[in-house]
DNA sequence: GATGAATGAGTCTTCATTCAT
DNA sequence: CATGAATGAAGACTCATTCAT
């Protein structure tokens, strides 16, 4: 009788917030931003329409929302000490990371790419994935540089391009791409 | 006055397309496949909407005849003396081609990892990706195990990943990549 | 924590209510019936939204209520001694309230206008409206004919299209609008 | 089997848009703008709800070119050979054409208080309206100057007043409104 | 071959209203 | 009494596609 509490509330709305996220996450990645309707997700999610607007005050706002997450549980796994430096064990910690994430996370790598790929939704979040690349980039750069290669920065470029390139292939045929010997190539490459 | 004849026709027919498929190739490129509309490319094109379904049967039928065109063009740059070999020479020749035509045609790259990304329309032109990559990878695997690589297979693979992620970052953000040098950094890895 | 008391009960009602009113109608006024939602409302009152439907069963009874409660404001000013009878002052006395509301609440004139102007709104409220003017334009005929006016049918309507006119043209343009030059003109043609 | 021509497609571009305005300027005017969806105009007219867009880019485009013609219609009527003064003639011819329009076009007037009532519509229009009341205001002013009138902006204002009273108050209950007889009583007070 | 008016299914979004707590 | 999450019907608008001429 006595109305809900602020943390039941509160509680309530991080769950649903959560489904919604995650339902539209998964669609997005496997049909693509466009193709996925609001209703599929709603559908899908077992909710109404109309809730999802109770969360996100668009689609565009939906999917923004999903790279920002996405980006952040990635930086999570780069510069784990959070130094702003590399040492070669973080390098091949990062290595293996994005490995292991790729091979467990698919569906982010495809809405990754789907992202990058569509140049009206690219525009919506490219300010957020430079802020994630810049330092990324860096860290890279001073290492390299340290190690004495000629050119850090195209090698970080090099780099940033051999880890897109593999990401991409992987999942467009991940049945018979060879991650683990492509892993151990790249790593007999840097180390 | 006279009517004209079949020649005459079929000389239309053909300009007129290679209109609408050049048109709907820019526009799917550079604004992606969604949103870009019927509406939009025969105003672009400065014909009627009536008259694209005159020669495309769908919008779908239109971006599978471009990937088929633009895979067909790229087809005539890999092995060119069709003898199902890669010597040296011509991996170095592929090589630069390959770079040559990324800075000459961004478009199609855009294009080509647009669809990649986009399970809907991947669908539509997988089949004939496979038939382009397979022989393509098979020269390859052929070309590395002369070579003495220990796992050709997988190089092969690396190799392809190296270029689609070249490529990927490439159209990304095409003014600051540097592609000279990227370039220099794969031909010495492997030549 | 002893529990409220019945009357504690009904103030906060009434209260509660009072602050609905007065928040729906000044929304109401300022931006019409159907651009303002329960929403705005709830969150202009700082309340929630269901409260509002525990005081009024809908949105069209609300605008209902917020008319009825006018009309009666209204009535107070006209006929001041409620004899039925209107006098050359209570006449003048009536024109110059009548102004002075005017000047004094916009919002109301503002609602007014929008209700009668909208079929759907003006539905609702009609029977009431008849009720307050019926009694209103029998005491103007009654005094327009003591008065030896010819046509006081007539003269009581054109008297009531002047006054609504000025309110409509006053609220339209309040800035320059020479409200009290025409209260003059009134007067003068009045009395 | 030859393309319709320029013309024949001009022509029923005109009966279309023609059919659209007018079925939407009865529903606006009877029902109000809110309340009449895209959907009931287009089922009234007996066409496909996309088809109005094809005429009109939207809902507001629709109030705002159905404004502007009335308007434009209006002025047909005032000053009718725009000499851009006021004889006592047409001063009286004004007068009368005003009240047989009246008679003649509830629907406008309808719509005419229902813009001028809703803050929302009104900002769409105001404009327009300002430049059609500017130069009859204007001119009305200057006729009262030359007939000596203390204050020919007052007067012009409640000469304003007067008609935006009596148009109200006769679409509200066209039935009963004594329209005749009032005219009768504006002319003596005129002329 | 060529046009563009016309359709209608489908999209995103809003909002009055309900209801469990 | 009070809350706000949840619903679903309805609205504005888009767009691939058809078709008469």
């Amino acid at each position: 009788m006595s109305p809900r509490t602020e943390e039941q509330f509160e509680k309530i709305r991080e769950t649903k917030k959560k489904l919604i996220l995650e339902t539209a996450f998964y669609l997005f990645a496997t049909e693509g931003f466009y193709p996925t309707s609001i209703s599929k997700i709603a559908n899908k999610a077992g909710i109404s329409k109309g809730l999802i607007y109770n969360y996100f005050s668009s689609k565009e706002e939906l999917i923004i929302e999903i790279v920002f997450d996405g980006i952040d549980r990635l930086m999570k796994f780069f510069d784990p000490n959070r130094d702003g430096k590399l040492t070669k064990e973080e390098l091949k910690f990062f290595i293996e990371e994005i490995f292991r994430i790729m091979k467990k996370n698919l569906h982010f790598w495809k809405l990754y790419f789907s992202i990058l790929s569509q140049q009206a939704v690219l525009k919506l979040v490219e300010n957020k994935l430079l802020e994630f690349f810049k330092p990324a980039f860096k860290m890279l750069e001073d290492y390299f540089e340290k190690q004495g290669v000629e050119d850090p920065v195209m090698e970080t470029r090099f780099f940033g391009a051999l880890i897109d390139g593999v990401a991409f292939d992987y999942i467009i045929d991940p049945e018979n791409f060879p991650l683990e010997k492509i892993k151990k190539r790249i790593l007999s490459l840097y180390l």
